[in-house]
RNA sequence: CGGGGUAUAGUGUAACGGCUAGCACGAGUCCUUUGGGAGGAUUUAGUCUCGGUUCGAAUCCGAGUACCCCGACCA
């Protein structure tokens, strides 16, 4: 990709009401545009880390045997009103469509994909079963906030597993956290990543939520001084439900992903069966797993960064390689062709402006590679490459580069 | 949804009720520059909307709209 014509522009000043650091660097660096309240565009390079995180999302999820699909944004209110939630839910978006019929905006799918399941699932034999998307979600929050970490709509992977039994269920639940945690290391958050005890488990006792350490988050945490693992302040037992000890360390947090034990509550009210080996009815029990994937690039940048901008871990890095050229020569081209050629996916600075300006806006950018052609280097038949989160850089002979 | 705040050019900002609404960045053209957001010349572009007060409104008043913050809410 050239630089010269990204869509894109980068900025100075971070917009004026932008008080988180992601939402901050994000809209600096042309990431991301706020649309309206809550409601935000994802420009080439946003979508381009979107997608890097999808699909880790989508392996570690297909790792553990789940299969995707693609349920509707537009919902029907009878899906709703079958589990009471067409008016329980308050931040459902309702719309009328022809004939006055009405429709939810999806905000989570258990009442789409319980009656889904129930035209496949017959037989035990037809269990386990793990179905997933990664799809938009509309929320009517009544207050968004802290730019991608909070929003109306947001591209959302939610998992639902569909169990014989309740072991099933817990041992697909404990796979599902090491999953998430895979996932997490792998966006570069999970040092500050906590396993959290919440309410709303409706069928278990806790729910269980990953909470990312930040002041930008909105969520407080108290992590157990012993065991490590936090449990929500909703929840505020006085000791540790793991390990009973109590003292405790306060953290704000933002929540990147929460996974619950739903059991048999949607499963009942959408009458989602299966024979059993003796050719009894038993009810389904599912689970449902979500993470948000806008709220996790936000949080990621929040603790990757520094005073000069954004520092992508590699694999959420919207470019391998972010080439530099400081001369005037075709040398950067040509490096550039050779590097496409190898597969690499480069931004290529081309633009006929100061090296100042370059460098600083690739600090900015924060692509996790940075390869610079100057006069200096080609001297040396090489070229200067440093990762963003390091200070040091070391010249490479292009012929080594390129083999 | 309760409370508070803000709204000036693409972005960030300045202007006592009174002169042609100023500055920086950006963008366009030309020249010079090119290893840490370059210099000169020149051009471009703005008072959220509607109404009111006033000789005169970016400024005061009212309504609307939008956005932000605190709280509540968040399967």
């Amino acid at each position: 990709m050239l630089q010269s014509t990204l869509f894109y522009s980068s900025k100075k000043e971070a917009p004026k009401d932008s008080e988180s650091v992601s939402h901050s660097l994000l809209t600096r660096a042309g990431y991301i545009d706020q649309i309206s309240a809550g409601v935000y565009a994802f420009l080439p390079l946003g979508l381009k880390v979107l997608r890097k995180i999808e699909g880790i999302i989508r392996e570690e999820i297909e790792k553990e045997g789940g299969q995707e699909l693609l349920l509707p944004a537009l919902t029907p209110k009878e899906n709703w009103q079958k589990t009471g939630r067409w008016d329980a839910f308050d931040a459902l978006f309702k719309l009328k469509g022809a004939n006055g019929k009405e429709y939810a905006l999806g905000a989570t799918h258990e009442e789409i994909i319980s009656p889904l399941a129930k035209k496949v699932i017959f037989s035990y034999k037809d269990l386990p079963l793990y179905l997933f998307q990664i799809q938009d979600k509309f929320r009517n929050e009544l207050r968004a906030k802290s730019g991608i970490l909070r929003t109306r709509e947001f591209l959302m992977k939610d998992l639902y597993s569909f169990h014989s039994s309740q072991e099933d269920l817990d041992s697909y639940y404990k796979k599902q956290i090491k999953s998430y945690n895979r996932i997490f290391s792998r966006c570069g958050i999970k040092k500050k990543t906590y396993l959290t005890l919440a309410s709303g488990g409706s069928f278990s006792k806790y729910s269980h939520e990953f909470q990312m350490e930040t002041e930008a988050g909105e969520d407080t945490i108290y992590v157990c001084g012993k065991c490590g693992i936090a449990q929500n302040k909703e929840i505020k037992a006085d000791k540790c439900p793991e390990c009973q000890n109590s003292v405790f360390i306060e953290k704000k947090a933002v929540e990147v992903g929460n996974i619950f034990k739903l059991g048999d509550k949607y499963s009942l009210p959408f009458d989602l069966k299966f024979k059993d080996k003796d050719g009894k009815d038993k009810t389904v029990l599912m689970g449902c797993y979500g993470i948000g994937l806008g709220r996790l690039m936000g949080a990621s940048v929040e603790i990757n960064n520094d005073q000069k901008g954004i520092i992508w871990p590699e694999e959420l890095s919207p470019f391998d390689i972010h080439l530099i050229q400081l001369n005037k020569g075709s040398e950067a081209k040509e490096i550039y062709s050779l590097l496409k050629k190898k597969g690499l996916d480069v931004l290529y600075d081309d633009r006929d402006i100061s090296a100042g300006q370059k460098l600083a806006e690739a600090d900015l950018i924060g692509i996790s590679k940075r390869i610079i052609v100057s006069e200096k280097t080609l001297e040396k038949k090489s070229v200067e490459v440093k990762e963003r989160g390091r200070d040091r850089a070391i010249l490479v002979k292009i012929k080594d580069l390129v083999k």
